[in-house]
DNA sequence: AAAAATTATTTTAAGCCTGAAATGTTTTTG
DNA sequence: CAAAAACATTTCAGGCTTAAAATAATTTTT
């Protein structure tokens, strides 16, 4: 048998978990996240597809519209969707196909193309979104309003984590390019 | 002005959101939870580009053949990658070509293919992973002990309430298959 | 104003991923 | 025991996704 060091009486006073180097807890973390995230991810491709005959990545580009009248650039909507923009305009291409989306180039600036719901576009999404509504609830039913609370502000404390650890390290990259 | 019908005390008391039909807590929980394990996949994603030449579904699959001496079964892997049976193949042809899985036929029963990390790959997985260890850590260094447990308890609560919706609904969809 | 730099989008090549159909194997059933 | 059912995996067609290169338009610099 292997004597753990001299971290006995250490290990006994830090509940574990403070040895240096040691960083399971947030692993576990994050493969939990990452449970959720897929079981909900799987679970609302599944419906969308069998209810509507549609997918994810649509749904979501089709709600990225739906929250503007004026209608938004790729760029824009590659950004908030956190995909490439070959990947929104690859989207777009089958939405225009189905009459769902309009494309057009802005009449100042002809390098961005303007996107926006049809009419018809609009009127698929609003009933997709009410359902989509539906099922997030009753995924989540098993929590109560207060645990919705408490997990809502701790994935916001989570993000900023997340934003400043990424920045961080794009900044740190950056000064070695001066 | 539009008269919200008859709910004004009822808002009040209710602190909103427990008006019929509504789910928007549910929904913003949802979408703040994605964007979290979006941030972080892209992240580690762009690291194993950068610093292993890899990408994360190798690495995922490489994680849990390091998980067991004697290996695995496609399906086995498959059901804890929560990826469909194909992707595995696909994905394990990759790593069987560059030296770092073995994949072989059960000898008892010749439907199973028996995969196992090869000493090779065994070795630069390990490495991997402590360096995965620690980016996940870095991700979460804006919170404290306390919040790591905190939302590790709530999201097991959310994993319970996903499996008890997911499986409810199958249930349902066979009692109409009879 | 021509040249250079910047910006927005598209294209391309490669890999991931899925559901459904096909294949090969083992187990169950009549 | 032969036929049928069940099982594990692979193949297939189609869509998603990315990074990097290419294209096109605008703005800045010289």
């Amino acid at each position: 048998m292997e004597m753990p060091s001299s971290s006995l009486i250490l290990d006994r006073e830090t509940k574990a978990s403070e040895r240096p180097g040691d960083h399971k807890d947030e692993l576990r973390l994050w493969l939990r996240m990452l449970t959720c995230s897929t079981l909900i991810e799987t679970e609302i491709r599944n419906r969308l597809r069998e209810e509507f005959k549609t997918t994810l990545p649509r749904f979501d580009l089709m709600a990225q519209l739906d929250k503007t009248v004026v209608g938004m650039t790729v760029g824009e909507v590659s950004q908030r969707l956190m995909v490439s923009n070959g990947n929104v305009t690859a989207v777009v291409a089958g939405l225009v196909t189905d009459g769902l989306v309009d494309k057009r180039p802005a009449p100042q600036d002809r390098r961005v193309q303007i996107l926006t719901l049809t009419a018809q576009g609009r009127k698929v999404f609003r009933a997709m979104a009410e359902r989509h509504e539906g099922w997030i609830a009753e995924l989540f039913a098993g929590l109560g309003q207060p645990e919705i609370g408490q997990l809502f502000r701790l994935l916001g404390q989570t993000k900023t984590s997340l934003h400043r650890a990424i920045a961080g390290r794009v900044d740190e990259s950056a000064k070695g390019d001066a």
